[in-house]
DNA sequence: TGAAATGTTGGGGCG
DNA sequence: ACGCCCCAACATTTC
């Protein structure tokens, strides 16, 4: 009476419904199956540093769960192969929410119902499901305050501990960790990597303690500083299911409780969390969020198409330091500070005027927490296009920016250290410093540093120009 | 979870 | 003493 349950985005033991419910039932075999975007017809793939994550997640949840059984290939085809194989006659999983998942699942739930085999999915890896949040007349949150509103007035269930005993049942036809190919090869970007993340459930739960416990306090000021460890950075262990948001949720309450001003700073931070439940729900209602513009105005917008441009911003050369301490610290570690991700957003669309979708790609192959929802929902944000998105003339100033959330210039200095020879008002814009002063801190723009790829004043007016395309389009549609 | 342009006010220098 | 101008400093509007 074998229960397969199919591991995705859960990589966890506690916490874990589909786990908990097939572990009381009986055996167990655990699987997960890393699906290549050809045979899945994910138009969104995995990127280079989810995969580094990916690789490492699994190692761990190979230690807490040894009869793991790793697979590659189509998991329409796999699965029922695997139930046949384990002669299994229930599988478990916890529900996705991207729009492939969601198709293939539906395909996979009726191809075993049709076999005679049971079926179940679980709500494991948002606080609540997209379709348990609605407006008064129905339909979904196109705002997030509403929504916010909406989603406190719910209990947020208990996690759930991890299964006592799991009766784990032996199968032989897995694949190891390595024959799944998920480490880069040459060159080894991500040497050095695992001193900067520790993937997996510990990790996890050891983030979480050590950023309630150093992080929370003042995170309403300080989360916007990137040069202060005030950020959870717990978004690669939630997008890979290391940790649920109910933990987190409940384990922020637990160590606010009775401190006012703690708690205001706990209710700061779980509304973060609540922004990537609001992306769910949109991805959930608009499943072309990742490709499409929200609002299908900004379809008239006067996009530039410029590979060395591209190219320019995606390597921090750009010559707006802190646009390259952001992009350089992205390259390096697989992450950015969510502050300084806005800053190099609204540059990428607003400075160079070149399509988020571009952004969107990069970003996806670049970062440790690399998810669909998140992603796509927060450039269309930046942009303008996208539901409750900041307005498009909303343009940040990326030396005002530097001057204002790091403000000694430590962060910048940290990525762009060819600059760190300049003291702190220079430092947000060189190319307004005086010779002597670049002379001194032994810089040489165009050189040692690139000068500004546009001038912010003119790329300003230019991005405004083209929103006119935008608005003429909402006119004519009116 | 902006920035820049424009408008208003009031203190101080000055004839 | 007074009006005038300049210009911070702050407020409001616009993009």
């Amino acid at each position: 009476m074998t229960t397969i349950v199919w591991f995705r985005q859960d990589l966890r033991v506690s916490d874990n419904p589909a786990l908990f419910k097939a572990a009381q039932e009986g055996p167990v075999l655990p699987v997960f199956i890393l699906e290549e975007a050809e045979h899945s017809g994910d138009t969104h793939p995995l990127g280079g540093a989810s995969k580094w994550w990916l690789h490492h997640g699994l190692a761990a949840l190979q230690e807490s769960l040894p009869g793991l059984v790793l697979l590659r290939g189509d998991a329409r085809v796999l699965v029922p192969w695997l139930v046949e194989q384990a002669d299994a006659n229930a599988v478990f999983w916890n529900r996705c929410y991207e729009p492939h998942a969601i198709d293939r699942d539906a395909e996979i739930k009726a191809g075993l119902k049709a076999a005679g085999v049971r079926a179940e999915s679980f709500k494991a890896s948002l606080l609540h499901e997209p379709w348990e949040i609605e407006t008064k007349s129905g339909g979904p949150f196109k705002v997030y305050s509403p929504f916010w509103r909406a989603a406190q007035a719910k209990t947020v269930e208990a996690p759930l501990p991890a299964p006592k005993k799991i009766d784990i049942v032996p199968f032989s036809g897995g694949l190891r960790l390595a024959d799944l190919s998920l480490l880069p090869a040459k060159p080894n970007w991500a040497a050095g990597w695992e001193t900067l993340w520790q993937p997996g459930e510990a990790g996890a739960r050891g983030r979480l303690r050590a950023f309630l416990k150093d992080g929370l306090q003042n995170y309403g000021d300080l989360r916007n500083r990137p040069d202060l460890p005030n950020v959870s950075r717990l978004s690669p262990h939630l997008h890979f299911g290391e940790i649920s948001p109910r933990q987190v949720w409940h384990e922020t309450r637990q160590h606010t409780q009775g401190n006012d001003r703690l708690e205001k700073d706990g209710q700061k931070f779980l509304s973060e969390i609540a922004w990537r439940e609001f992306s769910y729900h949109l991805l959930y209602y608009f499943p072309t969020l990742p490709s499409e513009n929200w609002r299908p105005t900004f379809d008239a917008y006067p996009w530039r198409e410029s590979e060395a441009d591209l190219r320019k911003w995606q390597t921090g050369q750009t010559g707006y330091p802190i646009v390259d301490a952001g992009m350089r610290e992205l390259w390096q570690t697989g992450y950015m500070h969510n502050r300084v991700r806005m800053i190099v957003a609204s540059f990428l669309i607003k400075h160079l005027r070149l399509h988020w979708r571009h952004g969107e790609a990069w970003f996806r192959d670049t970062l440790v927490d690399a998810d669909l929802a998140n992603n796509s929902a927060s450039w269309q944000w930046v942009a303008g296009s996208g539901a409750d998105a900041a307005p498009y003339f909303r343009i940040f100033n990326p030396i005002t920016q530097a001057a204002k959330f790091d403000p000694d210039g430590a962060y910048i200095r940290k990525w762009v250290p060819e600059l760190s020879g300049l003291a702190a008002p220079h430092l947000f814009e060189p190319s307004k410093a005086p010779s002597f002063v670049l002379e001194e801190a032994e810089v040489v723009l165009g050189q040692s540093y690139p000068l500004p790829m546009v001038d912010h004043a003119e790329a300003r007016k230019a991005a405004l120009a083209g929103y006119e395309d935008v608005k003429r389009m909402g006119q004519n549609a009116a």
